[in-house]
DNA sequence: AAACCGGGGAG
DNA sequence: CTCCCAGGTTT
């Protein structure tokens, strides 16, 4: 790099005119997004309520905004409060969270909101180390959820965060090693004014303009302040660890269906897809094919290579088998860890997570 | 520090 | 196809 480069452009003692900058930009090209207060209310200091803060930030855990909106908007007009989050029976939060992914999520977002509910009156702490303590609360929640719903001084830093300032002042550490430094770029720029609206800014302006590829330098607020852009060398950075191998795994899902239901087990708590409901299979893992081996004897007729999905450290080829009888003992099929039986038409309110929603769509076409 | 944990949208 | 997303927990 250029001995010019590394020349300071902004003065850090000083008010951060970056986040003057940012904070300018935002008031005109705010995202609407459902979880914000309309930008009247804002202007006029309302503050979001925590809860629907704290619901979207565990959403958009490494999950998009585009993917979170429609399930933000179910959970909140199911359950418009923590208290009724509190009170709900968990199989129904995990159900309606199928299909958003990362389910130890929806597993601690109900160990929360009871913790909420019964240790905290109902309130969400109101400073970050308060928040911190919560299950599912992380150091990037309790930071924007302070910042956001309480206005505390919080320095946030998600995935856009780290790109912005990674590139405003051309930090070649490669991830996660810069993350020290880019916190406490961060946390010096901030304005103790308004902590919730330039944590948003920031994370508006990696969504928008600062992207991963292809940024658009040129309708970007901060520009003249970005080392990296005098650099040449924006779209390059942050710089990220390199990628390992995908293992391809094998495994089978089984299909029983009697008088008119179809079997599902509840799957362990924990691990993968843990607490939810499921088709039987043959013990496919991130590790391990599946053992072929069917649960119950019986006539089947193999699906062969159902389903491709991929997971964030394996891909899975999954086969599908159906049981064509004779009638199955209902006693002892029950004997599955988990089992149930449940109506086939009402196969979409099960909550199946996606790769068993696909695999049920593929059997009913072939039953 | 590294592994584990989903799913979908963008390019 | 590859990359990445308002990360947290466990080992």
């Amino acid at each position: 790099m250029p001995v010019e480069c590394r020349e300071k452009i902004v003065d850090e003692r000083a008010p951060s005119p970056i986040a003057a900058a940012l904070l300018d930009h935002y008031d005109t090209h705010a995202r609407t997004l459902a979880w914000r207060v309309p930008p009247q209310q804002r202007k006029a200091g309302v503050l979001p309520d925590p809860y629907r803060v704290w619901l979207s930030e565990v959403m958009l855990q490494q999950t998009t905004v585009a993917a979170v909106t429609g399930f933000f908007n179910a959970f909140t007009s199911r359950w418009p409060t923590v208290e009724a989050l509190a009170a709900a029976p968990a199989e129904d939060v995990l159900a309606a969270w199928a299909g958003l992914g990362y389910y130890a999520r929806a597993r601690n977002l109900i160990a929360c909101a009871r913790a909420v509910a019964l240790d905290h009156a109902g309130r969400f702490p109101d400073t970050e180390a308060g928040l911190r303590l919560l299950p599912g609360i992380g150091d990037y929640t309790a930071a924007s959820v302070a910042a956001i719903a309480f206005n505390r001084p919080a320095a946030v830093v998600d995935a856009n965060v780290e790109r912005v300032t990674a590139r405003l002042f051309a930090i070649e550490t490669p991830l996660p090693g810069a993350r020290p430094q880019i916190r406490q770029k961060v946390a010096h720029m901030l304005p103790p004014d308004r902590p919730g609206d330039y944590a948003q800014a920031m994370m508006d302006l990696g969504a928008t303009v600062c992207t991963p590829r292809n940024p658009s330098c040129l309708l970007c607020p901060v520009a003249e302040f970005c080392e990296a852009r005098v650099c040449g060398i924006a779209e390059s950075l942050p710089v990220k660890p390199p990628k390992k191998a995908r293992p391809q795994r094998t495994g089978t899902a089984y299909w029983i269906e009697l008088d008119g239901q179809v079997l599902l087990v509840q799957r362990e708590g924990k691990g993968m897809l843990g607490g939810m409901r499921a088709l039987p299979d043959d013990g496919w893992s991130a590790r391990r094919n599946g053992n072929a081996i069917e649960p119950v004897a019986g006539q089947w007729t193999q699906v062969g290579a159902a389903v491709a999905h991929v997971f964030t450290h394996f891909s899975l080829t999954l086969s599908l088998a159906l049981y064509r009888g004779p009638q199955i003992d209902k006693v002892a099929i029950e004997n599955l860890s988990g089992a149930c039986w449940w109506p086939v038409e009402r196969i979409e309110e099960a909550g199946l997570p996606t790769l068993f929603a696909k695999a049920a769509r593929i059997a009913i076409q072939h039953r």
